[in-house]
Formats: C-alpha cells, sequence, structure tokens
DNA sequence: CTGAAAGCGCTTACAG
DNA sequence: CTGAAAGCGCTTACAG
C-alpha cells in the first residue's frame, strides 16, 4: 500500500528529531533553552519534512496570492514601465503586489534568511526583483524555502537558480548600429551602461558586431561605460565631442543617457540629427517625447514584467517553466533623431 | 477591581450569544448548518466583541505592518509623485505597501465586506485610496472592522469617517489668477476638471475670488468643467479660443490638462507666453519639462502621500491625530508661460 | 439545527 | 536543558 506523504505536524517532526513535541515548539518559537546541539537536529528535520505551522498553511492557502517586488524608484519611465506591465497582469489575475520595504539599494545588506522566512510566514507565492544582481547565496535562503524568484533584466548573467526575463539586447544592439551604418555612419560612438551590467555587455557586442561586418574598425576610444542616466549622456557626449575626430553619430544604451547627450548637444549648438545622429535604447516614452522624438531600441518592458510575474506565479503553482531564461524581442523604432551624416572625407555615403 | 478587558475567546463569545462554542466555531467558519437567526445572534456577538481568531491576531502582529493602496495607473506624474512619497515614508519606516487587486475604476463595484474580512485576516494595517471618491455605505465595512481610511484628494468633501489629505486649492487657484490678473490679464479662462471633484471646486472658487477682488467680472462662457486630462486641455483651449472674445491667459487646473493647451495652441500658431497666457496645476515634473517651462500652483504630493500614510499608521496604533482632514500648502511657481497680454482696448495694463 | 464529548495540535509551567 | 503532564483554544463527529 502506497502512502501519501501527509502533512507534517510538531509531533512527526520531533519524532524525527528524536526529542519531545515541546522541544520542537521551542525551537520553532525561537526560545533559547534549547542546546545548540538539539536545536540544530531539529532544525535539520524540520526542513527534512517541510515543516510548516498551521498559521504558515493557512496564510499560504488563504486571500488573493500576494507576490514580492523590489523596484527601484518608480520615478523612472523604464520602472514605471516594468511596473504597470506587472500591476496589470496582477489586476487581471487577482494578485496583490507587494513593494518590499527593502530598499532596491539595500538588498544586499538585507537579511536573507528573516527575509525568506517572513515570506514564507505571510504566505507570499515568490520575490521578483527588476535590475538587479543576485548573489548565489542570498538566492539559497530563497530556494531552501522554495520561494520562487524571477529578475526582470538581472544585472548579473541568468543563472540556473532563478527565473530572469530580459530583451534581445544583442540584437537590440546590432539593429541600433545597422541603422547608422547604413545611413552612412562610420565614426559612431557608444555610452553604454555599467560595465557590470550583463544588458549593456550584450549591447556593445551587438554594436560591435555591426561594426564588424561592415568592416569597420571599432575605436576604444569611442566606446564608453558609464550609467544608465541623463549626466552621463551629457559627460560622455563631451568626452566623445572633443576627440579630434569626433563621432557623427552616438548610439546611447538607454534613453535616459540620450536625453543627456541631446541636453549637452543642444548646449553646444549641435544639431541632432542634422549635426550628429542619436539612437537610444528603451523606448519608454520619453523617447517619443524628447525634442527631437528619439530614435530607440524598443524593449517590451510592460511584457518583461508580466512574464516575470506569470513565471513566479507558475512555479508557485507548482507548473513547470519553459525557460529559465527568456528574452524577448526589441524593436528598433525609427523616429527624428537619425539622419545621413555630413559628408566628409572620413565618412563616404554608402547606398543603404 | 478594575478589571482590563481581555481579548474575547471564543467561548466568551458564545455565552454572550447564549450558544456553544461548536456554534461560534460553524458561525466563523462560514457553515451552512446554523439557523439564520442563531447566526445573526452570533455574529453580533462577535462584533460587539471584537473577536478575533488566532490566525487574526498573529498576522496582524508578525512581521512588517502593511497598508493596502489603491491607486489609479502609475503612468501619470500626479499618481507617480504621491506614491514615491507613499514609498519614502514606507521605505524608511518599514511599512509594506499592498497595491491592492481592487483596480480604482471598480472601487465601488468590489465587494467591501470581503475586502474588509481580508483585510482583517491579513493583518492589514489600513487603506489608503488616491483620488477616489468614498461612500458612507462602503466606509461602513472598514469602520466597522476598525480599518482605517485615508484618502488622498478625496473626490467628496471632507467626511467624518475617514482622514483626508488634500491642498490647499481653493488658495492655489486665487494665486494663480492673482497672478495673471497682476500681469494684466482681464479675460482669463478656467479649464477645471470634473465637476463633482472637489478639489476642482475649490480651484474655481479660488479664480473667481480673485477676480472678484480685483472687479472682474466672471465670464459664463470663460468657465469650462472637463477632466484632468490631455485631451480635455486640446478641446477646451479649442472651445475658448473659437469665442468671438477669446481669453487672453488661460489657467488650467492640472498641467496634464495644460499640456493639452499647449498642443493646440501650437497647433493654431499661438505662442505661449507672447499670444497667451497659460498656468497650469500640480507642479509635477510635466509642469518643468513642458516647452515653454510651465507656471502652475505646485501640491505637495510627496509629502501628501506621506501625511496618508502616517495618519493611516498612527490610527492602526491607537495614537489620536490632530485632525482629520489636512490641507498642505499649494505654492505658485513662475516660469516661462506667464507674461503680460498684447495690449488691446478690452485689457489695460495694470500696475502689479 | 444544536451542543456534550472527544480530539487535535500546539504551548506552558514546572519537576528533575 | 529536557520532557511528562496539564492546559488552551478551536474543531470534528455524532447523538438527539
Amino acid at each position: 500500500m502506497v502512502h501519501k506523504k501527509s502533512k507534517p505536524v510538531l509531533a512527526t517532526v520531533a519524532a524525527l528529531a528524536g526529542v519531545s513535541a515541546p522541544t520542537v515548539s521551542k525551537v520553532i518559537n525561537g526560545r533559547d533553552d534549547v542546546a545548540a546541539q538539539t536545536r540544530a537536529r531539529v532544525q535539520e528535520a524540520l526542513e527534512q519534512l517541510g515543516y510548516e505551522s498551521p498559521v504558515q498553511r493557512r496564510a499560504r492557502f488563504s486571500g488573493p496570492p500576494m507576490v514580492d517586488l523590489v523596484i527601484d524608484g518608480i520615478n523612472n519611465s523604464y520602472s514605471q514601465e516594468v511596473l504597470t506591465g506587472i500591476l496589470e497582469y496582477a489586476a487581471s489575475e487577482g494578485i496583490e503586489i507587494v513593494l518590499s520595504s527593502v530598499a532596491p539599494k539595500r538588498l544586499h545588506d538585507a537579511n536573507h534568511e528573516e527575509w525568506a522566512q517572513r515570506m514564507v510566514e505571510s504566505g507570499r507565492k515568490g520575490l521578483i526583483l527588476v535590475t538587479s544582481e543576485v548573489t548565489t547565496r542570498e538566492l539559497d535562503f530563497f530556494k531552501r524555502r522554495d520561494i520562487p524568484v524571477a529578475v526582470v533584466d538581472p544585472l548579473n548573467p541568468p543563472h540556473s537558480g532563478f527565473v530572469s526575463v530580459g530583451a534581445t539586447n544583442w540584437a537590440g544592439g546590432r539593429a541600433a548600429t545597422e541603422h547608422l551604418l547604413k545611413l552612412g555612419h562610420r565614426r559612431i560612438a557608444f555610452l553604454g551602461g555599467p560595465e557590470a551590467a550583463e544588458c549593456s555587455v550584450a549591447r556593445l557586442h551587438g554594436y560591435l558586431a555591426a561594426l564588424m561586418s561592415h568592416g569597420v574598425e571599432a575605436r576604444p576610444e569611442y566606446i564608453l561605460a558609464g550609467a544608465f542616466t541623463r549626466d552621463f549622456g551629457i559627460v560622455g557626449t563631451q568626452q566623445v565631442l572633443d576627440l579630434p575626430e569626433a563621432p557623427t553619430a552616438i548610439f546611447a544604451a538607454s534613453d535616459l543617457t540620450a536625453l543627456g547627450v541631446l541636453d549637452e548637444a543642444r548646449h553646444r549648438g549641435v544639431k541632432v540629427p542634422r549635426d550628429m545622429s542619436l539612437v537610444g535604447f528603451d523606448g519608454t516614452p520619453l523617447a517619443e517625447q524628447a525634442q527631437p522624438r528619439l530614435t530607440s531600441v524598443a524593449q517590451p518592458l510592460k511584457e518583461m514584467g508580466r512574464a516575470a510575474l506569470r513565471s513566479v506565479i507558475q512555479l508557485a503553482n507548482g507548473e513547470g517553466i519553459d525557460s529559465l531564461h527568456v528574452e524577448l524581442a526589441t524593436e528598433l523604432v525609427i523616429r527624428d533623431s537619425t539622419s545621413p551624416p555630413i559628408l566628409d572625407s572620413t565618412s563616404p555615403p554608402i547606398r543603404g
């Protein structure tokens, strides 16, 4: 006769650990009158059996599902789009999104053990992180408690332990650069994000691949790593425009950076696109609102948020998911910030 | 000897209702083998004693406090600012904000009884609504369960049952209009929000008060009620600019509406501020980013969000609060969209 | 439909 | 530090 593993109760745990029920109770409730060794044995039994107190069990089954979200300031277009995607899907599915009290900046300082514990106790289904770095050690706390974690645009490369949702950054970087090359540009600068950011690295490699396939040599002085900020757009533009041979086009790895490029260009009286072309990345409303409207590689940010939430819910429900890492397609949206370069000796026009 | 009212247990409730413990248990757990009359008696006893099951009690005391939030789309500057204020305070106090799965639009359709019940069960401290209307009937469900409710910029007038946080809309409306009058404008249109919106009504009355104190007759055809949208800015501007005697200035009751005014003005070749002055309301980043930069009455939106959250927490902790209705100060921020009118016979310049 | 009795799972108070 | 015993609060199974 096959016995289905029935839910473990305190007595089961006690039996396995070879102690009495009261002792297990003490361990669970964090009392300190338990010998370290005994405590360890009990804790092992608790984990092995996956014991859940009645409170925990009930929390897990009652009310609408809740998913924790850690997101950096909602006052940037990128986060906003992702958040909107998450919230729309959440509303349609009756899921509640809990904006964690853990600030993204302090993600690594947080007590992950306690955090995971609390999540289980309050019946959270999973955790979504937006553009964060996740270390294996941190992840372990969540894995051990079977809390699914999904990261939108992780800063570190895909990792077997969590779901990651990204965009085809390499293809996007290539498309942006191809577009500029086809317009006739040969001196194209790249203003990237942080060197550690996986997505920025992929965009850079897309840029390099496009240059290479057109037989254009990459120039190190045209390639800057910085941050996805407007300020870096200003500073980076100063730097490349002050070169003896200034670029005729800039590919900025984020729309925010591109706005900074526009600021500095305006400041110098450099007209975009007449004197210099510019492509951004992200395709947030900023691109549409900019003056001139920004040619940009659109990321499906809402869809990425939605996909992350859906994956978390699927995993929480014990359903399988197709792949731990998904990349949604980017799309080059051509607007008014790109045009053929002004002809000079170093950049002869080519046919598109 | 004074007995402190100790927490009621199931037996207490049973005694008060004159039934046995099992019967109370059945009512609590929603079983249907209880006579309607008995059920009613038990329910009354439950409410009277404020009975909480152990699960509920624990939920209420464990983990970081949670506050529910119902807010309309985060993709408008107004909501974003309010939300940012709420989140900043929440992060600093270790409070978790739960973005409710109840969509703002469906607020009134929701099952408030069930909602309030769930909030208690999951230990939510209170509820914040942003720019919503609250009916007495709905409020009762929350009051009965001692769930504090705070509304930021309620659409209906202050009500004794909930905390409301607003801004000095009347003073703001007057300041905006005074500014235009002092520049010499006499033909000033008002593009308001929905007629039902308390804040818009207050802004209108501020506008009227300013006109009156300068001896300027209000013209009904200059006063339009609409919505806080960009579209209404376009439509409203068309309407007033097509009047036989067009206004020389527009006071838009929201920045978003003001952007619509700019759209339509640009479309018609009307230069702002040279040909027409414009004042907005809200003081969101939109005002700063607009072309030209928008003179606007700034609301302390972040502070309003923060104040709402603080009040909810204070009430939840049983601390008193100074006042159920608070109005934070607005401030006229003069930028580039206002200037003296072009002189003509009907609007002689006056000294500021 | 109701409730006395038994039971469940956890916790507490305290003897050793 | 540990656990037998008593207790707590709720729930279940079932007799009436």
